[in-house]
DNA sequence: AATAATTTTTAGATTTGCCTAAATTTATTT
DNA sequence: AAATAAATTTAGGCAAATCTAAAAATTATT
């Protein structure tokens, strides 16, 4: 498999988490999302086609093709590895670790990346819940949904938080949810839409509607 | 500290590794080792001294200043903690540590390194036996010499081996010479400078005069 | 010490990745 | 369906890091 630079590494890894929302990918989403003018996507867009990872005609959005997804996978999984590493081995905590999986992501040596995976014991999920592609980029359809869709009287496991703010990290452990955390919807309120959750069996809680939809489960 | 460009951290690093053996270095022997054009030697020079890193005035050579010796450090201490894990925890042999290092060294976040070398136990030298800096730029001067300089009947450890080659890493397989061998000088031939030496309770084996120019000993 | 050889620097070009400003295309309104 | 607004692309420029070829400085040699 051929190289790219970094900068290509992260036009590839954006445009890979803006379809899975939206299907096709527009200019100005992709620039919102790597913080860069719009001209600067038009060119890479040109680049990345020419390489045949992206389907693109002028004005009319674009997606990674099936190479383009592969390569997109790759540095999905050296991410998450390296995410899981800091945490597990090194002592980061589960919001800590993104940042400089940043960059770790970008170094590719296979070889590397697989013994790596074999160190850590092959682990199916990252500290945030999200699945580690395997050797041959192989990814868990990850069944996650938000909290606000679960039906009541269920109970399941956060496996996300989607906002990483400090703001919303000091909320959650004030409330002691965390990554792993099983909940169980017990009442939701269409006023405001807060709901009221249990965590293992202690007393139902109140969550706001703004937590709600930055919280992640399985749905199963 | 600030952060530099993997380039410019390249630059950096080679010209520390030429000044130890040589004092001051020259723009030609800067472009051999970077396997680059004398004109982009003087390109970076100028701004490498721009950057305060650097003792340069045009056609005299170069060295590294106090600050330029402390960025250096910090790489050297990177690359060798990489260097320790890859073949510590990945099991990688030490002769394939290098190169993957090479990429991971320009990682500069203080807290992952400072993590890593807890995690590691704080090792102090690396799988080649060269000695890793601590979190302050602080390195044990390496006492290393060259077995060939080495007084007969001296027991003392190998440290490393400064060829690389396949070829050579054959031979010292073979012959059953690995880092951290113990080895005692036991004779040595005017004639064609081969040398008898014995590992731990073995009996003596001959080594050429360009093996042992390769093998380097700690002189305590 | 003058000339030749070598080393180093300068000048100018190229590529990558980004930018601003202007032009173009598409989408939305009236 | 025009006109207006928004999104996107094009054109041209800039900085970093490299290169080639030519000029300048240093070193070595006769």
């Amino acid at each position: 498999m051929l190289n790219y630079t970094t900068s290509e590494e992260n036009y590839i890894k954006a445009i890979y988490h803006l379809q899975k929302v939206d299907g096709m990918v527009t200019t100005n989403e992709l620039a919102a999302e790597l913080q860069a003018k719009p001209a600067s996507i038009t060119d890479m867009m040109k680049k990345l086609k020419a390489k045949k990872l992206l389907n693109y005609q002028p004005y009319q959005g674009f997606r990674l093709t099936a190479d383009g997804t592969k390569v997109a996978l790759g540095i999905i999984r050296r991410h998450r590895l390296w995410e899981f590493f800091l945490a597990e081995k090194l002592k980061f905590t589960w919001d800590e670790v993104h940042e400089v999986a940043e960059d770790l992501e970008h170094v590719s040596n296979k070889k590397l990346i697989d013994k790596l995976d074999e160190y850590l014991g092959f682990p199916r999920v990252d500290p945030h819940g999200d699945p580690i592609p395997d050797a041959n980029g192989k990814i868990e359809i990850s069944k996650k949904i938000c909290i606000t869709e679960l039906p009541v009287n269920t109970v399941t496991t956060v496996v996300s938080v989607s906002d990483q703010s400090s703001e919303i990290l000091e909320l959650l452990e004030h409330k002691k949810i965390a990554i792993g955390t099983k909940v169980e919807v017990k009442k939701k309120f269409e006023f405001d839409n807060s709901m009221e959750i249990k965590i293992n069996r202690q007393p139902a809680i109140t969550i706001s509607e703004q937590l709600a939809k930055n919280i992640f489960v399985y749905t199963s």
